[in-house]
DNA sequence: CCGGGAAGGTGACTAAGTCACCGTTCCGGG
DNA sequence: CCCGGAACGGTGACTTAGTCACCTTCCCGG
């Protein structure tokens, strides 16, 4: 079973001989909900390509704050744990499953031996590289420069199911955006107030998108 | 002259064929202080690989402020242009050059060609990779979590010269931590009463760095 | 020597984060 | 079925940080 490869844009022009290295070499792998992909002390072993499935990569501070600082979803890779897989190890930022996940394991030296022979492995990774570091750069825009009434506004936003519901409780949305659950709940209080959304133990129903889209945007 | 190379520790095991590509295909350039070297819509041609100076990297928001997110010093590569050099390409961070720079231009096709054929320059590329992300990470984590005095306490530490004298202006602080110019007075005046620091016109005189040091380091 | 820009000081205000504590809801074991 | 603990969320009082408007001082070039 090769056909995976055909889900990643960059890999799917390989040629015979590169693709079949790739696929004989790397395996699929299961990973439930909630398991640690990598973190501190645990350095991942191999390259993952997400078949299905999301994972969240945040930071946790020693005080036990955390934020999410973004997540790979399906047919995108975890590169960044490749560099500090790499090099030198001693960063605090951790990979969880945040649902059930399937991938493709690729093992460090098949990774290796991959961006020296393919030209086409190489654009993937570095294109990779690439969206993640850009993802870097707008947390740290974010946090440093918005306000955060308007990142609360743009998270329920991006986060809200078909239904409108966003299932998430507040301490899960105060790690979202790297502030405190009780910073949240007020915001969500004046949301209320507004009549753009309603709340529920563990869940926040989004009633009114357009004006907390114009809300988010504005200012 | 090509005698660059053995300033890079993760370079200077290249065998000759390879160094010799290497070297006969990239120049040596001098890029004056204030340069700017990559911005928005100013994409970076070559991967530079400093030999003296320092190049700062900044991020500029629309509102007009900033946040300093690294520094690139003798010896070390500004990878991470290479990799939103060689994808996609609408991040707003910026290089400058904070001294004269003495640098190392390879050009794109080159740097190809050394990740293809050399397991070692792969090393220095994600070894370099590495390091820069686990400054992002750092510069998430403290303007995320880190209380703004503390953070000044150690920016001040970090940039004293040997004299004890930071020669930056409060805007310039500011920008170094992501706050306001405001914010950085007031701290410093409560560094002055503690008779931690003295003042003038674009510089600050610590005079009692073990004191700062105490202070940055509690909490 | 004077005019303008950079530097920085200040008060008043708003936004955000912290701390301590409360009640409510949920869920699993006894 | 009920109890107890943990998760969830609300709240007041407070501290810290950021914003806005405006001021003075200093420096440098014309």
């Amino acid at each position: 079973m090769a056909d995976w490869i055909e889900q990643f844009p960059g890999l799917s022009r390989l040629d015979g001989d590169l693709r079949e290295t790739l696929v004989r070499q790397s395996r699929v792998v299961e990973v439930p909900q909630g398991t640690v992909i990598f973190g501190p002390g645990k350095a991942p072993e191999n390259l993952l390509l997400l078949l299905a499935g999301v994972v969240r990569v945040q930071q946790v501070a020693e005080n036990g704050r955390e934020i999410v600082l973004y997540r790979v979803h399906a047919h995108e890779s975890c590169v960044l744990t490749t560099a500090c897989l790499l090099a030198y190890e001693d960063y605090s930022a951790e990979g969880i499953a945040e649902t059930d996940v399937t991938a493709v394991a690729i093992p460090r030296s098949v990774f290796d031996e991959m961006i020296a022979r393919s030209a086409d492995f190489r654009r993937f990774v570095f294109t990779a590289y690439s969206r993640r570091i850009t993802d870097l750069f707008m947390v740290i825009e974010e946090i440093a420069f918005r306000r955060l009434d308007l990142r609360l506004a743009a998270k329920l936003l991006e986060r809200k199911d078909a239904a409108g519901d966003v299932l998430l409780t507040h301490h899960q949305l105060a790690t979202e955006l790297g502030t405190a659950r009780e910073v949240v709940s007020r915001q969500l209080q004046e949301f209320i107030r507004r009549g753009w959304v309603t709340a529920g133990r563990g869940r926040v129903h989004v009633t009114d998108a357009e004006a907390l889209g114009e809300f988010a945007h504005s200012a």
